[in-house]
DNA sequence: CACGGCCCGGTTGTAGACAATTACAAGCTA
DNA sequence: TAGCTTGTAATTGTCTACAACCGGGCCGTG
């Protein structure tokens, strides 16, 4: 097992020497990110600079501007001349995350209606056709829940078209919730009533009626919001929105 | 005027060794977001590392790091290899940052009719006498529209008790907001009205109209921004909100 | 005279070494 | 034995030096 390069994949991530455009930070920051978003460092895990120096490649420079980025976001806590670790993100916390989405959401729809061209809309209807094959066929429906449906709000929300909002959203709170999902490896009890709400967005979309599109999309946040509520109440939780 | 210490205000910012508890990269980032918001640093101004850190009194390590949280705030544009500008907001994203607040506060208000204590409530409505009474005296106005009214607005979002929520107004787009204001030095050409609008929010709150709240509150932002709108059309900015 | 390639100064990106602070543990004292 | 003190190891914070990349000016050529 005497290897030149550093290929050997042992580690989940090791190696990250091939170069594209962007700079060592940038690639240590998404690694990082996606390290923790799905799961594979689980929140609390103490992050020695030293160590995941090392284990990525790069000198502690690069490293400390990724932790510093991913501070911001909110996916590490650190503390001055303690150490870094990753953020344990709290029930109470998703709610507030739920209830801040309601209302940004509920406006991207209603910005949605009124900007997104029809053939976006036309798009995001042909997604919506394979949400559903996918589901008749019961093939893979956690893949569904995972990625499928975030693919969907993730379409909303640009079409939006205002780049304040969308970067709150896609930049920001979105992470946490797919963290959030990776964590706890929810697969919705309602994806008949999730996808049937989909719907209704899309024919609000479709008429361009703005207000209606706003209050589904609210109604449907709010629903998922509370069937997190509801099954975190009492045992594992459960989500999708 | 021969100083020992560096106390001399010449220059817009020189030193910052004393210590307190914070390490020196968030002293810099404090001391950079400052003189950005502030209009110390003009937009599209060219920031050399070197130059700045010498400034500063720093090595370039702590303020690349301030650099990086500064640039995820959006006060920053950093180009790989090439440089960092400070941020140039132009009037479509201001109107974007406004619509985001009409949504984003008027949900504020609402949960602050429901959660703030009757003491947060009384304390805002004594905050509001004090700026009628300025208003009257017709003394200082300027200073009643660039830090007065923001105090109204920070309480209200702090009283939502959604830490989500107040981490993306008061840590994100408020910056945005009060770098605005000071660019354009804009006076408001409609205080008694904006005063008016305050004291009905305050008088919702106290009838823990959550509904009232959010409404009159949304009904608030958006006239500020129909404001900056005409004006900005005309000649020179004016907002308040 | 215009256009393209090359060289050079300067800035940013990265690495490694040094200093400061914290946390833990062993030892001493009451 | 309990509590405090102090010493030590390890980690983080900071600095200096080196390497890579970009931009602008110069020269040669069509």
């Amino acid at each position: 097992m005497s290897a030149p390069h550093q290929n050997t994949a042992a580690e989940p991530s090791l190696d990250l020497i091939e170069s594209d455009g962007r700079t060592l930070a940038d690639r240590v920051f998404s690694r990082l990110q996606d390290d923790i978003v799905r799961g594979h460092l689980l929140p609390g895990t103490k992050l020695g600079e030293t160590e995941l120096a090392s284990r990525y490649g790069v000198s502690r420079g690069p490293l400390r501007e990724a932790i510093r980025r991913l501070e911001s976001r909110k996916l590490l806590e650190r503390v001055p001349h303690v150490g870094t670790r990753v953020a344990s993100l709290s029930l109470p916390a998703l709610i507030e995350i739920y209830h801040v989405r309601e209302a940004l959401e509920g406006m991207a729809a209603r910005l949605a209606a009124q900007f997104m061209t029809d053939a976006e809309i036309a798009s995001l209807a042909d997604l919506l056709v394979q949400h559903e094959q996918q589901q008749d066929l019961k093939e893979d429906v956690a893949y569904f829940q995972r990625e499928g449906d975030l693919d969907f709000h993730y379409r909303i929300i640009q079409g939006s078209h205002n780049e304040t909002l969308i970067q709150m959203l896609i930049g920001g709170l979105y992470h946490m919730v797919r963290m959030y999902r990776y964590q706890f490896s929810t697969v919705t009890n309602r994806p008949q009533r999730a996808l049937r709400e989909h719907r209704g967005i899309v024919e609000a979309l479709e008429a361009r009626d703005g207000e209606m599109a706003e209050l589904l999309m609210r109604r449907h946040i709010s629903r998922a919001r509370q069937n997190i509520e509801q099954q975190t109440t009492q045992s594992a939780g459960t989500a999708d929105g």
